[in-house]
DNA sequence: AATATATGACTGACCGGTCAGTCAAAGTCA
DNA sequence: TGACTTTGACTGACCGGTCAGTCATATATT
């Protein structure tokens, strides 16, 4: 054993590798996938599927353009599974979040604040631009995006809906029928971050409250 | 002249040339910009700009390539005249609506029902989503939409929305600070048109109407 | 005939994908 | 344990197809 770990240490030194390499060669392979994927989701937002370089998504994983394709098919398949690898998690901490605690209104308030700070200002905020402008030519993508998270995500939201319409914070009875009404800004939130945020910034976060206000009436507790 | 009707006749056997030329020059001239510019968005939705080619442009505009290079001065700046040339007219149409009759509820329905015939189910929603997809990589493209058409809208929205706070209309007063609030369903409708219609047909008209329902209060007249 | 337009074959830069070769790490043997 | 062999991850030069943009030629108009 001891063997082993004074062998990595002459490699490391012999090698002019960077920071922290893990030791194995399966787990060297994990983080060089991982900057692939890092770097390929940069890259894609930035400029489009079509127009985004295999070479520059080597050069800023700091890989040979080969390697990509030990970890990918082709450059389309790399695209589809990256969505899968950056939402799958993102989904699973949004889903998994719930404390089932006080009001309905304060339930999709803290919804609503983590999704700001876990989606809206982040790259998986440009993640779903890229997404609907994509869609329609990746059919695959848009499939996934709608089965893991639309329709969960309108699940869901119709579910706190009609929980808010059976304790009476809600009125509208016909919002359990379009979820989407509940979602729609944060989503024009994501759009308007990456396209107008130079011309007139936006606070998502005041928007959403004046939002659920409109929802769930004026708040009286500050 | 029928000398001049007869060699355009010849002229027109001998070419495969189609339907109805314009006589005078100008007015052909104006027909085939007319006939790239159709068949340019079209492709540019299709396809998105980097995937597009020239070449079915022109194809579909029944031209030769070169023929595109009289009118634009690169496939770039094709995009940008062309969001201008499809978007000008549509703006022009959608802001001298407005007959000042009735209440706000209506102004905003007839607004409404208006966008959703005239965009919502057309190629210019689909155009909405070109410009919120390439909008990052063309500047140009993102500023002229949002000084032709959201500062617009924003603004006019908001004089509406403070209209109908002060005729008692509206409640919640705050929501003249995000008149996005108003707008963000449609955005939604148009998206969800051409990204999930086939998984999950929306209603639009319906939405947007429960949507105005949770602004200005459940409607009594039917 | 002279001019204005339109054409589409052509060019060359560019980029996705390949593969022969390299070398560190894992395996084997004494 | 140290030396020798095998493996396969990684590299990057290369190839072939593609496509924006050009321009000599052809066609229409005056």
């Amino acid at each position: 054993m001891p063997s082993a770990v004074r062998a990595k240490g002459r490699a490391l030194e012999a090698s002019e590798e960077a920071a922290a390499p893990g030791s194995s060669r399966a787990a060297r392979a994990a983080e060089r996938r991982a900057a692939i994927v890092e770097a390929a989701l940069e890259e894609f937002i930035a400029r489009g599927f079509a127009a985004t370089r295999l070479d520059d998504i080597a050069k800023r994983a700091g890989v040979a353009k080969g390697t990509i394709y030990l970890h990918f098919k082709d450059k389309e398949s790399m695209f589809e599974e990256l969505v899968r690898i950056v939402i799958v998690p993102v989904v699973e901490r949004l889903t998994t979040l719930p404390p089932p605690t006080g009001s309905v209104r304060d339930l999709v308030e803290a919804f609503a604040s983590n999704f700001l700070k876990e989606v809206a200002n982040t790259r998986r905020g440009d993640l779903v631009r890229l997404i609907v402008a994509e869609g329609p030519r990746f059919p695959a993508v848009a499939d996934f995006y709608y089965r893991e998270v639309v329709s969960r995500g309108m699940a869901g939201m119709r579910a706190l809906i009609e929980l808010g319409i059976a304790r009476g914070e809600i009125q509208q009875k016909n919002l359990a029928r379009f979820p989407q009404i509940l979602v729609a800004p944060a989503l024009i939130a994501v759009i308007w971050q990456s396209l107008f945020a130079r011309h007139f910034p936006l606070d998502a976060q005041e928007m959403l409250r004046v939002h659920l206000d409109l929802i769930f009436g004026e708040r009286r507790t500050t």
